[in-house]
DNA sequence: TAAGGTAGAGAACGACCGTTCTCAACGTCA
DNA sequence: TGACGTTGAGAACGGTCGTTCTCTACCTTA
């Protein structure tokens, strides 16, 4: 049965390539990779690269679909190990301080890509979009599971606390953040 | 006298070729602007262009750099005009929320200019994080007058509301941060 | 008026981009 | 075994980039 075994190569070899070109877009940014470094550093062949992706955009906008659910599962899955509304609020800052604090942090992927590539390419900006609205979402149900209205703050302090981090490469402002949601949940609370 | 005429004639040659780079670069992407479309708007030639400024790196440098100038002082002149620590604080926020609805307004040229090229040029980087820090140290004067210790919150509040205006393309998250820094005020009043 | 330095207009250059094409090697089925 | 469809390796293509060079025209100064 040759078809199921290439499709099977066909999805390990996407899986293999999404991986190398996230991390070489990541840490260089996305216009400063070429095709051909993708090719170089993944082991592929420029033209199954073209036969799985058809343009640098789709591989872009793929590797940014890819990156989102990891990045939210990773974060729901810290956030809902703790017990207690406000605690998993917090625990959101937590989560955004250790990630911050990675070897290799250079801010939100998605900002950046904004950054490079939001005038130039309607699919990327649709693909930032839709992960910054999917990050809000998700923070407001956590957000409102304490009764107060706080999502916009809480969302606004989160999204502070990364362009910061990104820019001075400094992870203390997760814990600015964490600090000023206490607060905003001490305040609300009387 | 004719060198101090060439030196007044570059001077405004300098001023009329950042606020068409300016423009371009900010409405278009760095990357996406090629010196030539810099010359075609600006109806410099091109070799003057370069008289002015080395490098397209320079230029960009000393774009960034002037707007910088101009961007904390437009915010100066309205926070300052205001009475009241805490009033100015929140001025800040209007202020934010005006820009941010201003026609064209694509985010924050600083940090655009970071996602495409914080890894790549060191001098951008640089006059990024140059820029920030001169906010930073801005806002906190605004804030330490009220007496109370909340630099960092408002400051990632002003940043979220940026980055976040910036990406939705609306304006509203200003607002938002406003109300949070109201809320904080008050909550740390007591 | 004659000579010389400077500036403008744009062609040219080398590098690199995303993408496609060539061509030889190979594995597969009749 | 022999023909064929597919693949891999990388050369090639058209385009664009930042930057420099050419060459003509002019303006200045003696």
């Amino acid at each position: 049965m040759p078809a199921p075994a290439t499709e099977e190569r066909d999805r390990l070899d996407r899986a293999a390539l999404l991986d190398t070109a996230e991390a070489l877009f990541y840490a260089h940014g996305i216009q400063a990779v070429g095709m051909d470094r993708v090719r170089e550093a993944s082991g592929l062949p420029l033209k199954r690269i073209y036969r799985l992706f058809a343009t640098k955009e789709d591989l872009v906008v793929a590797v940014l679909r890819r990156r989102d659910r990891r990045w939210r599962e990773s974060l729901a899955a810290h956030v809902e190990r703790v017990a207690g509304p406000r605690e998993r609020v917090l625990a959101v800052f937590d989560w955004l301080a250790a990630w911050c604090a990675e070897p290799g942090f250079r801010g939100c992927a998605w900002i950046n890509a904004h950054g490079e590539l939001g005038a130039a390419s309607e699919a990327v900006l649709t693909e930032v979009r839709a992960h910054k609205r999917a990050f809000h979402d998700q923070l407001s149900g956590w957000v409102r599971a304490t009764g107060l209205p706080l999502t916009e703050p809480v969302y606004l302090l989160a999204e502070g606390a990364i362009v910061t981090a990104g820019i001075t490469g400094d992870p203390s402002a997760a814990g600015h953040a964490r600090k000023a949601v206490e607060a905003l949940l001490r305040g609300a609370a009387d």
